[in-house]
DNA sequence: AATGAATGAGAGTTCATTCAT
DNA sequence: TATGAATGAACTCTCATTCAT
């Protein structure tokens, strides 16, 4: 008679006020996001990490009311210390240059510790208030993207700007996840290619007008492929 | 160029030599792919697939020593079908400029029947057998992106052609992917992008020497974004 | 991942279609009443049951999709005994004088089997869809009181023989609930005892008003109290 | 006739010998009964009766060895004041026929303030020494029953009058737990039936020999039933 | 060959209880 | 003394797999 349906509205169970109960939680997100990177969804389970946490299954569940809280505490973090990167790559001022190379090589340096962690979260099985969640960040992250595409393109237009970043971001994931199932993502020769292909898609537009292209030829004789990275 | 991937009789318990069996085992792993692909790994048992395919999990077993087995099947016929498009792509010395628009159209055709199939696959947990049998798999499937890079760019210099092949795939993959999981991959704005992307990167040297540089401009110049697709 | 809010508006997972899979649920049932009814809600595990029933525990979760479900198929199955015995009570224009020796008989005899399963019944903590289903039995088990009232005191009077019917039931269920948890069902002494209860104050009427008093005086007089039980 | 129960520094860890003690474990026990009452078994947790009490959980078990022993507090607490108001129903020699209208209201108002606490009392698992307390309970119930009973009837028999008791107390508890259950208790018309019933048992003797008839006959006319409540 | 009933290891989750602070 | 973080046995439920029919 004890089954309850967890809400899983709280995200927490209890906020931990004591200095040992956040260290507590801070390891079992950590631990979560080793677990999910190495073993993927099916060897992701809640004593496997509370194992690793170096905690009991009990004290998982003090902070975490169900697994799909766990997870989003994980994909919250992840998330954010994305977002910061591509904050980055964009905020203050930096000759467009430059943008590339920091992007590639923040975007490769997220994935570094845990390589399979972002496209194995990109799978999570759709739940409700996940789902709004995780539009919410992809919203953000488009933006960022998009940021990133007017920066270096100068005036971006619009829908163009959008699909350029939708296009650009999802082909980066896809290049570095794949470099990440490989092990390749230290490799200086696998960085400058991927660091080519941003540039030289980024400095084409879609439309392919005379001002853009003008653009685009300047781009190129500035040398952005030869950037620094 | 067309090497079989593996023996199937070796995975299967039983060789199917009637023409129903064939079916069932047909119908079998033609339900496992659409249950992957619509309720990923977490939905896909091997009770609902036998449901959806209309057999008893009894016969399921019959042909399929383990659900691994299973899950080989559909992998073996999703790749085949992928490699029969690479083919495609590049053989029958088609002009270059409609390589890429064939490229991206195949591409894009494939994972309109099962949007979230590929994708899945590629998160398989790694398994002894499975890993090996992948990266057979993989090879010849950059192997193809190699001959089309190959033929569109002329000369390919060895690595190099290695690397962008690499680059290439897991581009044109993560692109798609994150298309197929918004549900956009029928958008034409969406294709030319793609193929945008493509003709860029490819009408580029990742070194950047002489050649490789009036080989971009000449491709720009000749419209190679404007292909039909 | 898996974890899925099992539906309980589906009483049943599967419909046993074979006679081995029927036979498997009766014993499910019978041993989850002998359970309830000796260990009471705390000892009711489907663990427990399952092995009292010679099963293992996931042919008990095959036809019944969660613990609720497999009480409500308890309660279905003793409340129709219950009901069956009331209608017994009041069916076939049995002499009045009979009635209660008959009611008081069978209602006792019901509680031999598992003397505490309808006491722990009615304890269950209130679940929607068994709320609603428990409240349909229990209108249809005043009803069938209220039947035996008015058979027992001629013309009842509408609200009066409802009240009377809620309080009867009540009482007698308390006594047999009481003498069941000290194992003195079979005490003759007791028996008389209850009936000798349920004749008084079936024997008066709550206004006292003219008609049912010489009613009253009449059933005395023939002796009802002294039925043969 | 005032039997204490049990000695409360037995199941007491530690003696609560400070005023300050003396509170906490009061709003223990309190919170204790009102959980058990509101929530049943299955929602008596000693971590949420300590959070409904506003100690922690560490304080609960400083006063309580575990769970049992609460449980043990909350039954004595309550079994104490049932006991006292049958002890008042009968003290002081009033007058029969208020005799019953006292022990209706009395009853009844205890199951006020937590109106499924007794009978979710009467359901606890059988503890080894659980069982005997209760049982010394019990009979001191009964005791006091029949002294009501002898009160009430004037010469009683021997076991004639233990049986009476028995079967008056039990059906008592029948009919005022399931108002309890229906919220019908404050009802003045439940009163009435209720008190109507046990004059009408209690105007009747069980073995139904020439003597109890006519006092039976004397109880209906001097109007027993119609004792003011 | 085909069916589907049966199995049981293992996953998610709870809660009585302990113990460091 | 009081707190609440930590523990882990036990419970509900799932699903890959076997086997009698």
């Amino acid at each position: 008679m004890s089954t309850r349906i967890s809400d899983p509205k709280a995200a927490m169970r209890k906020t931990p006020r004591q200095a040992r109960s956040r260290a507590t939680v801070d390891a079992i997100v950590t631990a979560g996001a080793r677990v999910l990177d190495t073993r993927g969804w099916s060897g992701f389970t809640t004593n496997e990490v509370a194992n690793v946490a170096g905690v009991s299954i009990g004290s998982l569940y003090q902070y975490f009311p169900n697994k799909m809280a766990l997870v989003e505490a994980i994909r919250r973090r992840h998330f954010d210390d994305v977002l910061a990167v591509l904050r980055r790559a964009h905020g203050s001022g930096r000759p467009s240059r430059r943008l590339i190379g920091a992007l590639v090589n923040d975007m490769i340096s997220i994935h570094q510790d845990y390589p399979a962690l972002h496209r194995t979260l990109l799978d999570l099985p759709s739940h409700d208030k996940t789902k709004s969640e995780f539009d919410t960040f992809h919203q953000e992250y488009l933006r960022e993207y998009e940021a990133i595409v007017v920066a270096y393109r100068g005036s971006g237009r619009g829908k163009a700007a959008k699909l350029t970043a939708q296009v650009l971001s999802s082909a980066i994931e896809g290049v570095v996840h794949n470099a990440a199932r490989r092990g390749a993502l230290a490799d200086a020769k696998f960085k400058r290619e991927l660091a080519s292909l941003v540039s030289c898609y980024l400095g084409e537009t879609p439309q392919g007008n005379d001002k853009s292209t003008s653009q685009r030829r300047k781009a190129m004789a500035s040398g952005a492929s030869q950037d620094r990275i």
